[in-house]
DNA sequence: TTTACTGTACCGACTGGTCGGCACAGTAAA
DNA sequence: TTTACTGTGCCGACCAGTCGGTACAGTAAA
């Protein structure tokens, strides 16, 4: 009992380093998954450590070894839906002609796609809205980013408007209040898709 | 200390009686209020019911006398939220000319209102989205009944896109991740009261 | 007397985070 | 081959704080 034998403690702490990652890829793949998991079935408010240990069939001090804190796990979570979601955007591009506007058709594409596929963006959204202005500040960083994208090609019109509208339809669906049925929703997103695909004549006549 | 001569526990409970308000009108419009400011000031997450109390000037017994339960402040908040924009937006169709459409004029205009006014809706639609689906429910059910209204006299995909594109700007500004600065979200307005004035030519050809 | 509170004390559940310690793989001296 | 030691990865008990809700005595106006 005499001091500590175990457990350094002395050490410097340096105000958080690039979140040097702890522990097995694995388990921290594994935990994330679990995070996205519980967030989808319970919602963001039931996203606690122990919900996600449990989920991940780990301890609560596996989960705290792997992300120092709840803020570094939600960090790590934003940081891998949005790089699968750059990423699932850019392979639908690659699958296109090399055209003006070909980003934007991908985006829209991309995030129209049938939302009970477990892209599983949905829960983790909202458990970082809620939360710290940090992680917002990262969401809002990746829709600038991804605007200019979608714009760098076409008419500032063509892609605010599709993306406003792309954004809408998502962003209700995400909260499960879009008052669209199922044969509406065919017929939105085929105007998303035209939308993203021409020019309209200038509707501010 | 002897067993636990507190907490009842042994209550029926009655399954929720019809919520009959309690209190003075002009109390639950104060702490109603002071919700409002509470969420707008430290987020969604610092909604608590002491902090309502306090804001209110009231006490929190004050508090649970006029609303039974925080779902049941919840609700009122929501109720009183949907209300006043339904209001709004009647009153800005009232100032316009009858003609099909007017509704989803002035729903448009209503929406892409300055933000930093202060319609309140903000900071209290996030503290509700994140909590029972019951609530939840009830936005749903005022969205599905605002496209009818909008919808009712215009063609269907000239009222679902100004919809979507409408609600994706006001969405995206109530989380603040738009991308838009201030001179690319004017043109952005002037889009959507455009899209809500005229019927696009058919795009999907 | 009833209504509408105030004010305070407290409970129980839950939450993020800490901490001591353990299993085990590797290693390297004996 | 055995023994001793080290660092990593993780467990699980625990802690302090927070929050919704309860209980109840007191009070002041109608």
């Amino acid at each position: 009992m005499s001091a500590k034998p175990t457990t350094a403690a002395l050490k410097p702490v340096a105000a958080k380093p690039p979140q040097a990652p702890r522990g097995r890829p694995s388990s921290r793949e594994t935990m994330l998954d679990a995070a996205v998991a519980v967030a989808l079935e319970q919602g963001a408010g039931k996203l606690t450590l122990d919900a996600v240990a449990r989920r991940a069939g780990a301890s609560k001090g596996g989960v705290m070894y792997n992300f120092p804190t709840k803020e570094a796990l939600l960090e790590a979570l934003l940081e891998r839906l949005t790089s699968h979601n750059r990423q699932a955007s850019e392979a639908i591009a690659a699958e296109l002609p090399d055209q003006p506007g070909r980003a934007l058709k991908a985006y829209v594409m991309n995030s129209v796609r049938d939302p009970d596929e477990d892209d599983r963006v949905s829960g983790a959204l909202v458990a970082v809205v809620n939360g710290s202005p940090e992680l917002l500040q990262r969401v809002a960083g990746y829709f600038s980013q991804r605007f200019e994208i979608i714009s760098g090609d076409v008419s500032f019109d063509r892609a605010a408007l599709a993306h406003v509208a792309t954004e809408g339809l998502w962003l209700m669906e995400l909260f499960q209040i879009s008052p669209f049925n199922a044969v509406q929703r065919a017929r939105v997103v085929q105007l998303l898709s035209a939308l993203a695909e021409q020019d309209l004549p200038d509707v501010t006549a």
